[in-house]
DNA sequence: GAAGGTACAGTACCGCCGGTACGGTAGTTC
DNA sequence: GAACTACCGTACCGGCGGTACTGTACCTTC
């Protein structure tokens, strides 16, 4: 990270200024001419580091799943280290994803994923792999935590743990789409509250 | 319907024809030369209907509300009539919409509220306030829901039931972004399966 | 039956955007 | 000093949203 080369220092420079402008205002009214004046370099350069507008929205897509995996990473961590028990280390680990979500200045910036999920028929195969992959990484991470907490305390439904898991990037996403056409940052966490309250019920041995 | 003008007529066919292009391809990727040699008409006469296209944006999402609302007044009507007991309405209710959802053809078409919402900086005022509408619209009505059931079986949790409402929406937004991602159009009506299961367990006054 | 509005067709044009092509060059590496 | 990396500069292309203006078939109203 400290040892970067003059080209990786420029892409990274693209990357970050590019990032800013695809949250803050979507992937297609974000101009390259814009990336290109925000990062100080020319239109040469843009193309030199990425071949076209697909490359940059891989590039931002795939660094986004790793900036996002650390930070699940750590909050789930966190989480576990405060109780031994799986059910209520899930709690806290979804209440720690609420509070982030509600602390984000502005409300939850979007999420990329759906940016390019919402308009795939522009973007290549490519791009549509890597959004896949991130999906699928969610599912796993949480498949893994309700299969824990499964074999502690039987669901109380007949539940799909693969769609259950699924549920908490979907919540996430569809709280994004509600805060957004809503003008109201907080639905989306109000909603991660909701999830929270469900896998208490499902997975509660005794109701209160 | 059966008695419309000349212009009404032309009206109605630029908005069929924009409405299947932009399920398919998002509103971006339809372009207003492609809209015009669909409905066979000039790029005059689409400009003589809509001043530019936030106004065919702004149109399209007002009419997928008022198709939206009936599709929905017939939805819940049926399951009213199935059971007098509002729980178990809403719990047929939301069966028939995981069906609805299940049947349309390669999957649910995305919704233009939630394009609209990824895209907004793009639109104008009017657009982004007819998207608030929509959303607004689906709160009233299921929170109606809600408050009958609650009348008769107090939640378990201590829930706001607004949130609950805007959970419904949230819930089928969020699976159509998932579904896109993973290319797998049965993902929308298994989340909402899962919040028929949430509703059953919130409200029920007995487990099983 | 002339006047005026409605509902377009036709043509020409503009600026922005994604992308291409290609030549030049400062700095680094071997 | 040759070769490579990492760009800069300029010119250009086609598609897109949108504007501007003229013309005109059809219908209604007086």
């Amino acid at each position: 990270m400290a040892m970067m080369t003059r080209g990786e220092e420029t892409r990274a420079r693209i990357l970050d200024t590019a990032q800013d402008a695809v949250l803050a205002k979507g992937f297609e009214a974000t101009s390259i001419d814009e990336i290109v004046a925000s990062a100080e370099i020319t239109k040469s350069g843009f193309f030199y580091h990425f071949k076209d507008k697909n490359a940059l929205a891989r590039a931002l897509i795939e660094r986004h799943i790793t900036v996002e995996e650390e930070i699940f990473d750590g909050l789930l961590g966190r989480a576990r280290e405060l109780s031994d028990d799986p059910l209520q280390a899930a709690l806290i680990g979804l209440k720690f994803l609420a509070e982030l979500i509600e602390d984000m200045p502005g409300g939850h910036p979007g999420c990329i994923v759906a940016t390019a999920a919402y308009q795939d028929r522009l973007f290549n195969a490519d791009v549509r792999a890597a959004n896949r992959r991130a999906v699928l990484g969610w599912r796993h991470r949480f498949r893994a935590m309700f299969d824990e907490i499964a074999a502690v305390y039987p669901p109380r439904d007949g539940i799909d743990l693969d769609h259950l898991a699924d549920m908490v990037s979907g919540i996430v996403e569809g709280g994004i789409v509600m805060a957004r056409a809503m003008n109201d940052p907080l639905i989306t966490s109000q909603q991660v509250m909701l999830l929270r309250s469900y896998v208490k019920l499902l997975f509660s041995p005794r109701p209160d």
